[in-house]
DNA sequence: CATTGAATTTAGTTGCGGCTAATTTCTTTT
DNA sequence: AAAAGAAATTAGCCGCAACTAAATTCAATG
């Protein structure tokens, strides 16, 4: 028993979805740019499959099952960006498009052999955990950079990859993880923040900085 | 426009089997193992889009278009096996069933990176030409394995990748692209051939032979 | 507590790529 | 030249994953 593509992109979505509490129909249509009564449709599927419990009119939840396959394609995608980037060379956002196709047809020997190739790697190149073989993931209590007050030390951490524009435009300007920010200042009026990575100085809107997550090394600049 | 993976299946069968003169339905229902009903339909709407002509009860052609684009498969399919084969390290069969499935989402932008990893490669581990970018393949006239008399001296240029389990056990034996056999003697009666290959004596049967093709070297051993 | 509006589900349709059963067409045999 | 047989096509169906339009349910508001 195989799940499809579509089985398999609903349950990495609602993976994805559900630290903002119990998934709803909308929230997952809007993800995979389906109509609202095709989520509900694929969701009594999976339900069937036992792999959500679905809760009408309320919201659906995976079960272990379910997050379990949900994080094995996650793990596939992490790798394949990985490799992608690392080993063939491609840009962030290509690798990423090309992981969401890669991710459903990976075999478990190939998955192997990539991760012995990059010598298991446990981020992928934005910064993001790979599920390990047994599907267990690192939890990250990062802050966003949208966050931050004005006069910290920060590491970048990880970027998301949610979009790809944005993604290209972070590695530009070298926002990528490993690279030291000190935030200037955080003008809230403007929503703008001042930042200096590496040593450049940059001007960053609070909007793309909700998606860079960033560790505090101190506060006494 | 782009061709959905059972159309590019059925492209490329069609090419495959077009060696032995038009194809029929039965013939590519058999090879892609659907009912007979199934390929009409395909054929059907194949010839809509112009990509192969249709005479009915009589076969299809693959259309100027058609053929390139089947080649465009093949040359994913068989840049796929080399790299997964000589950088991943996967056995050939292996390898083969995965491009089965990669020749459908190879980008183009990773199509050319690995080619460029490999060195544009000209054959495939096996032996079969590789397409290049621009739908061009080399023709080659070798002789089957089992068409030889005895007391040949060969050298083995491809082996067919039709079969599996063939395909491995081939490997095994080393009767892989480049090796030299002798023909000490072929048995019609009892349909084996007696073989040196690289100095090991094998007795090998004259069935799986024909998926062997071989180019002779001389003819006075 | 009745009303209203948004979210969700149900009902019914579509395109794709399979299938079986029935029919048609071509070829071979008598 | 008719009949038989094999191959191909047509007719009608199914599961999947999408869609729109209509009905239902829940929550918020007056
Ligand atoms: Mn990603
Ligand atoms: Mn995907
Ligand atoms: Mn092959
Ligand atoms: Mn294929």
């Amino acid at each position: 028993m195989s799940l499809s593509e579509a089985n398999q992109d609903y349950l990495k979505a609602i993976y994805k979805l559900r630290a903002h509490g119990t998934v709803t129909t909308q929230a997952l249509a809007d993800r995979l740019k389906v109509a609202p009564p095709s989520a509900t449709a694929m969701i009594k599927k999976l339900a069937a499959l036992q792999l959500v419990t679905h809760t009408p009119y309320y919201g659906v939840q995976l079960t272990q099952t379910g997050e379990k396959i949900a994080l094995e394609i996650i793990r596939h995608h992490r790798l394949v960006e990985t490799y992608l980037t690392e080993v063939l060379g491609l840009g962030w956002d290509q690798a990423h498009i090309e992981a969401e196709r890669w991710e459903h047809i990976l075999s478990e020997e190939v998955e192997a052999r990539m991760d012995a190739a990059l010598g298991s790697p446990t981020r992928d190149p934005h910064g993001a955990a790979i599920p390990t073989l047994n599907g267990e993931i690192a939890v990250d209590d990062w802050t966003r950079l949208s966050e931050v007050s004005g006069g910290e030390n920060l590491i970048v951490r990880r970027v998301s990859d949610e979009n790809a524009e944005l993604l290209g435009h972070l590695r530009e300007i070298g926002l990528v993880p490993g690279a030291h920010v000190a935030v200037q200042r955080a003008v809230g009026a403007e929503g703008t923040l001042h930042l200096e990575i590496e040593g450049q100085a940059h001007v960053f809107g609070i909007a793309p900085a909700r998606f860079v997550y960033v560790e505090t090394l101190d506060e006494t600049l």
